[in-house]
Parts: C-alpha cells; structure tokens; sequence
DNA sequence: ACCTGAACACCGTTCAAGT
DNA sequence: ACCTGAACACCGTTCAAGT
C-alpha cells in the first residue's frame, strides 16, 4: 500500500506494475490478487491515500475571506499531487469516490455555500476549480526533472527563424512559463473571475 | 499514419500499440521502425497531424475583440482534442513541437501581443489558457460514453449520507457537471481575470 | 487454507535469417 | 536491399499444483 504510493512516486505511475510491486514486497502477483480485486482496485486505493493526505490540515484555520481559502484548497491539493508524482495520472483511470476524497470534496462545497454561492454557481465554481487542479497536476509528468526540459524547451524558442514566428521569437524569453507559475497564475485569474460573477449574483 | 489517429480516436491512446497498428497495416512491427524511430516519434507525428488539423479555418476571420479570438482559439484547440480522445494523452509524452504546433502557438502569441499585452503578461497567459486547454482535453478520456458515467456518478452523490455530506448532498442535484460545460465555464472565467489584468496594465 | 510457479495473451524493440 | 518471424524482456490476470 505504501509500498506501492513509494514507486508511483519515485518512478512514475507507468513504473507500478502488479510485477513490480510484488518484488518489491518479495512475493507474487498472485499474492496481490488476494488483496486486490485488480490493478484498477490498488490504484483506487493508492488514489484515495493521497486524498487523505491532502485532508489533515485543512479545517483548522477557517479562513475569513472565501478567496483565500479557495485559493489554499487548490494549492495544497495541487502541492500534494506534486508530491505525488504520478497519482495524478492514476486519477484519471478512475474518478475518486473514496472516503477520503468524499471529505475533500464535502469541504470545499461547503465553503462555497457558507460564503453565499448559490447553489448552480457553487456546483460549477467548484467542479471546475476541481478539474483545474487534476488538469494541471497531471501535466506535472511522471518523474521529470523540470528545469532540464524547461532549458531545452527555451533554446527551441531561441532558435526559431525570427521572420517566420515573429511573435515566438519576441517572447523567447519569457518562455516557456514554468508550470507551478502557470498553475498559480490560472488559479488567480479563475478566482478573479468567480469573484465577478459571485458579485453579479449578490447584487440581484 | 491515417490509421495510428483512427485507432487512437476510436479505441483510446492504449490501444495505440505498434503491434496493432502493423496488423492493420497488414505489416509487421519490424516495418513500422522503418518508418519510425520508435512509438514516441510515432506519436509526435499523430500529435501534430492534430495541431494542423486544429489550424486550418483560423486566421480566415481576424477578431476584434481579444477575448472573442481568445475563445475561439481555446474552444477550437479544445474541440479538435475532443473528436480525436486520446491524443491529449499522447501530448502528454511529449511537448508539442512539430511545425503545426509551432504556427499554431505563433498565432496564439501574435494575437496576444497584437492586443496590447506586454510581453511578459502575454506569454503568461498564452502557457496558461495552453495548459488549460490540455488538462481538460486529457480529462475527456480515452474512449468513454461521458453520459453513463455522469449518471452513475450523479447516483454516487444522491445515495450520500445527508448528516456526513449536507453540502455535497444539497448539491446533488447539480453535481457532476458535463466537462465540456467546466471547460467552457473556466475559460471565461480565466478570460475575465486577463480582462483585468490588462486593464491594470493599460491605465499605468 | 494459503501460496507458488507457470501459463495465457499481451507490450516495445531488435535482429538473424530468408527472399 | 527489403521484409519476415522469432526472440528478448516486459505487462495484467488466472489457475493448477504444491505445502
């Protein structure tokens, strides 16, 4: 169990394989199967240890502002799932319906309401925000190092014909963005524009 | 080539073997490392046959507000992902940089710049509406009736536990939303935080 | 009753051997 | 010179056979 958290972490959620695990717990397949139902089981199980993980320090410190609290939510399930290498990927084999998810997920709708979102809105923002964070923690890959293929990517852009991709060319160097600033930078803007809207919908 | 796209579109990326694919070619794997260096340039290949699909009917029609060719762009890119389930899961093995991405990003950044975002602002919001187009494109799934699965996921939040769960059971109701309205729902939200910043912007 | 090794039908990739 | 089949080292899953 943590046996199998430890590989999708250190080498990628392709690495974790029924074989691998098993060597690494010095038994066989087989063994595996009497714990779990299949491959899709252990992951839903593995997926469902993170979530827990990203649960503990959540409720203590009610926050004040809706903004802020919606922005430490994402941000801490984002930074968890950036721990986790690989998870990311394992989520979308199968959407979280464990216990621990079903917490998570109760928090985060219960604070919408508390903070005067309607209902429709609420169930959009949330769902939404929530599809955000998966989205771009899957991009975080496998077991990358970042900086290397950030590098590699940059000097792409540097030796781009200036004529034929002007507008690349010119913002060579503020490319490519990293995606931890990405991540940060989209999750304010989304906030930003809920911000409006939940506004709109207080005013009427 | 035509045939690598229709497996991976009709059967999900994981279908995409090179044993498939020779077998309906009527070759055999050996053939195909002729062709192509190894699955991955196979799949860089597949990856930008889409982009140049993605490129085609775009400059016809210059907008005139950003945020209309901002839309457009995103929905468009996020569209064509959508008819062809499993290639955002191929994006993911690796960055896009065939010659249609490159026109296609060459674009997407002349139309930023072109609106009056400064460079830095530009290539910030240019990577993140990228990123987010790809994180909910790779939510689509490989090959899944979306409908089945949110009806089944609709009856996980009914049967809820209302003391355990108020939020998430009052929200039953609206829960799951359809990804493609989080997706549409998302973009004008990140939309409207831009529209902010470069407001910001301008008036210094 | 519990666990093992081998089996089955798959992968990507390579390469000796045929034509 | 081109192509094939078989091989190698993997995969998830199952199951007869051992203890």
């Amino acid at each position: 169990m943590t046996a199998a958290l430890k590989i999708a972490d250190e080498e990628g959620s392709q690495a974790l394989t029924m074989r691998r695990l098993a060597s690494e717990l010095n038994s066989s397949t087989a063994m595996l199967y009497r714990h779990f139902e299949s491959r899709a089981d252990l992951v839903l199980q593995i997926v469902d240890c993170v979530f827990k993980e990203a649960e503990l320090p959540a409720s203590p410190v009610p926050q004040a502002d809706w903004r802020q609290a919606c922005r430490a939510l994402a941000r801490r399930m984002f930074a968890v799932l950036g721990q986790h290498r690989g998870v990311a990927q394992l989520l979308l084999e199968a959407p979280p319906n464990g216990p621990h998810a079903m917490v998570l997920r109760e928090r985060a709708l219960a604070m919408m309401l508390d903070n005067g979102f309607a209902p429709p809105l609420a169930a959009r923002a949330y769902a939404t925000l929530a599809r955000f964070v998966l989205g771009f923690a899957i991009q975080l890959g496998g077991q990358s190092a970042a900086a290397d293929e950030d590098a590699a990517q940059s000097a792409v852009f540097h030796q781009l014909d200036r004529t034929a991709f002007p507008a690349t060319f010119a913002l060579a160097d503020e490319l490519p963005v990293p995606l931890e600033e990405e991540f940060a930078f989209g999750l304010d803007l989304m906030i930003a524009g809920l911000d409006l809207l939940r506004a709109d919908e207080r005013e009427r």
